[in-house]
DNA sequence: CGGACAACCTGGCGGC
DNA sequence: TGCCGCCAGGTTGTCC
């Protein structure tokens, strides 16, 4: 579920909980979302480290203790959230990981779909080696992104989902940004010009920003630390808005696949002339 | 390079 | 109410 801003809005909701707590012992129910070291390993390093920080490296949470870092990924159905020990939320119908805080509280790990995971390195930078640029960072200019939309021609939807090509976004900021940019998502990414490339810019910043500002969206499964959910879902452009009127010309948006992934646009504001 | 698709899993929802 | 098929925000690997 989570893309950059809800995984910035939690990482941001961990923080005073987590950090300066230090961890007394671990618990977990389903092996696999253990993905390194093994689970006694897990436990054995981890117990008696302290959380110094916690920090976003596109949809990576990554929680620096004393010699490890906990890297979680809450993939599609994950949820991540300190709780007092006897307090009991919907998420915990789900939770396969816990670590014990000398608190009194618990930081959990709840997953519906088992997908995601938690590891612990001392070298995280070797798990998010294949990461694109931030795009939220200084670094990520429109030269950046003309430069590398260049040696592309896949359609420009199938990119921006590509982590390798750009970190962070997902199917919903990827609509929410094309629309923005006023181009279709199957445009091919060599083919947008100079003031294309300058719009996309823009939009993939802007449906990032308000996906932060908006603290996350909750179309389903996604909840701040805190348990609470997001309201970003309420500012959709695209998304999720198959059939209502675009908010710009009023024309039903449309629903179609690309990239195998549910996609949503206007025809009218996203044409798909130039190609 | 890139497109298609399976795999990892479960919950929720619409349809009958 | 029950069952069935379909859909879901992510990532990785394989095959062609």
């Amino acid at each position: 579920m989570p893309e950059l801003p809800e995984v910035e809005t939690v990482v941001r909701g961990l923080r005073e909980p987590l950090v300066g707590q230090t961890v007394l012992g671990m618990w977990y129910d389903w092996p696999r979302v253990i993905r390194t070291p093994d689970p006694d390993s897990f436990a054995a390093r981890i117990t008696g480290q302290t959380f110094r920080a916690v920090n976003r490296r596109a949809k990576y949470i990554l929680c620096e203790l004393d010699v490890d870092t906990l890297v979680v990924h809450l993939k599609m159905t994950g949820r991540l959230y300190v709780s007092d020990n006897d307090a009991i939320s919907e998420a915990d119908r789900w939770v396969h990981f816990s670590l014990q805080l000398k608190s009194g509280r618990q930081l959990r790990f709840s997953d519906a779909r088992k997908f995601g995971f938690v590891a612990l390195t001392p070298d995280p930078a070797a798990l998010i080696a294949r990461l694109g640029p931030e795009p939220l960072t200084d670094e990520f200019t429109p030269d950046v992104l003309r430069e590398r939309l260049r040696r592309h021609r896949r359609a420009i939807k199938a990119l921006l989902l590509d982590q390798a090509f750009l970190a962070g976004v997902g199917n919903i900021y990827a609509d929410e940004a094309l629309h923005r940019a006023r181009i279709h998502p199957q445009r091919s990414a060599a083919s947008l010009s100079d003031d294309e490339i300058a719009r996309l810019y823009e939009g993939i910043r802007a449906a990032l920003r308000s996906g932060i500002e908006h603290e996350g969206a909750s179309v389903n499964w996604y909840r701040k630390a805190d348990g609470t959910q997001g309201e970003a879902q309420r500012h959709f452009l695209v998304y999720d808005r198959e059939g209502q009127p675009c908010l710009n010309c009023g024309t039903p948006i449309e629903k179609i696949r690309v990239a195998q992934r549910g996609t949503h646009y206007c025809p009218h504001c996203q044409p798909l002339a130039s190609n």
